[in-house]
DNA sequence: GCTAGCACTCGACTGTAGCGAGTGCCAGTT
DNA sequence: AACTGGCACTCGCTACAGTCGAGTGCTAGC
């Protein structure tokens, strides 16, 4: 059965009312909130419809009710007005960034901002290596048989590893190699750099570049290392309504698994917010929360992701503005830096 | 008034007992669970005084007894025995941190680690700047007017920052510049690098030295750039028996502000642990909660803390092991790198 | 198609009673 | 002098019954 107007009012109104109040909303209260312009008795029979659709349902027989996953997914896509920033908030995200000396400093005003802003869990993801291109490479001598590489990219991260060399090597060639690589390598992509460190691997037909092109085959491009920052945790304590052990602590623990939260950004793009509810999430611990990330990179590329983790009972409209201008302002300051 | 050693005993029981059930403790389970060899109304007898001196405490009239933070003192000064660690977790230790590639891997996985061991929230501080001294410097030009600062310490940190030039610089006297400070540099702790900066400010009295020397000494050493990890949050929901809104949160807030974890480790020593319990804490929100930290670095010398947070009411004498284990075990990893 | 009215449900709250762990004190024993 | 057994007392916890009220579904009427 489809809905009329009326009706998908009247879920809004219960959306946007439970979401303020958190508390179930009644038929009475309803209309004495918003202006519906019909009875309760009227607001019944729509509650009692989108009952059997599915998008509310009654904590209990005698209680109000509160919407589903269902019901704020049809909320999120077809209901809310996008809610524009205030200014005071608009400056606040300026004010608070503007200042970043470098990448860390980026990325962990960011995550702050975006949990205090939205006064739920936030999550931004470093810039993927994968996604980054090479600006510079530095081979730096420990010992005769071990060096230190040093990958800087584009996004502004840098990369280290420790590279043990089968046999001692005179400075002087580690300098020869590192010019080698900065020519080839600079300015490509790392998922394109395989072909080109291999090629230089045999090209050399060297001890050194090849154990060197084993760390960077292996460790830079293979297992890309990512990176998370995490920001606002304390703002679970504000759902109130569930008890530690049962539901706070899987979500803790959820947040501390890296590659929990690397997927939570996996099909994000840029300017548009992605937002999961509820069971729609992939992991089940995550399941009575919502998500909402997006991608950021310098003008419309996606280098990373960041997001806000909160109560499926959240204020979309104003998260996603706040998630997607977060993202602008940062992926702003990366072309920047 | 003295207390004999009865009274110690029994304090030292109450402890042991209400540290292992979480529950106030009475004279009867008291004299059943450990062999006192006295009768009940005799340890109620001793319970009184240690109570009058401030060692234990009523929660109610008719409930058991529980430690105070004075209690919890005298027992961790006095009282403990040092619990030698179980092979099982002396070669968990061992079989996690061996894997270790980098200094962020031995960090994220020391800080796991502990945070398993202990089953509470473990904090680890990366090796201090200021504790470090410089291994190699490096200048990456990123246009003609700025570059990229890239120094690596010994303990295998690497920080970056740009450098904004005063004018058009060319990439010889980059390359110049970069050998001169890396012979005056290398080798010297960071605490001793500002006279040696300065000194080659004036010797050398080129702009791009001078924009150079203001950002080595502003913020590399200055303002020292500590940075801290964090794992087993999830931990905290284990202490039942507290609120969500009025206990957990602040601690969940303090958590996440890495000026109050820094100075956890402020006055830590190598080898040995130190132990803050509830009001010994300098931070109010940190006040029902203890925590044991200690120093680690390449053989007795301290480059950065680690420990743990969790209740008073924590397992004083395994906790106190676990911590000084890993810091050993961190140290030496360092040595190696 | 909407509304007013009504009987019904059921969670939240309140007050009462009984239970039991634990205490302090005192008189008696060693 | 130190310890013990006994006893009256306290008080938090649980169970239970009763009341209240928000909210519902249904039906008859507009």
């Amino acid at each position: 059965m489809a809905l009329d107007d009326r009706k998908l009012d009247v879920l809004r109104a219960i959306v946007e009312d439970y979401v303020a109040t958190q508390e179930p909303v009644g038929s009475k209260m309803l209309v004495e909130r918003h202006s519906l312009g019909v009875s309760p008795a009227t607001v019944r029979n729509d509650m009692a419809v989108l009952e059997e659709e599915g998008y509310i349902r009654q904590p209990h027989t005698s209680a109000g009710r509160v919407p589903t996953d269902r019901g704020y997914r049809l909320f999120v896509d077809r209901l809310s007005k996008v809610k524009p920033l205030s200014p005071a908030e608009r400056r606040a995200i300026e004010r608070f960034l503007i200042g970043a000396v470098d990448l860390d400093d980026v990325v962990h005003r960011a995550v702050r901002l975006l949990a205090q802003l939205t006064r739920q869990v936030a999550v931004v993801q470093y810039p993927s290596l994968s996604r980054s291109s090479v600006r510079h490479l530095e081979l730096v001598p420990v010992s005769t048989t071990r060096l230190l590489l040093v990958m800087i990219t584009d996004t502004g991260r840098v990369e280290q590893r420790v590279v043990e060399l089968p046999e001692p090597t005179p400075v002087e060639d580690i300098e020869t190699l590192t010019r080698h690589l900065n020519e080839k390598l600079v300015g490509a992509k790392l998922v394109d750099t395989p072909p080109l460190v291999q090629a230089l691997a045999d090209q050399l037909a060297q001890p050194a570049m090849n154990a060197l092109a084993v760390v960077l085959l292996e460790t830079l491009v293979e297992r890309h290392e990512e990176r998370i920052a995490l920001a606002g945790t304390a703002n679970l304590t504000r759902y109130n309504g569930l008890d530690l052990a049962g539901s706070l602590r899987p979500i803790l623990e959820a947040l501390e698994e890296e590659v929990i939260l690397l997927k939570l950004f996996d099909e994000v793009k840029a300017g548009s917010a992605l937002v999961r509810i509820g069971d729609e999430n992939e992991y089940a611990d995550l399941r009575t929360t919502s998500v909402v990330s997006t991608g950021y990179g310098p003008g419309s590329t996606v280098v990373g992701g960041l997001g806000v983790l909160g109560p499926t009972r959240m204020d979309y409209p104003g998260t996603i503005a706040t998630v997607r201008a977060v993202a602008r302002y940062v992926g702003d300051l990366l072309t920047q830096h």
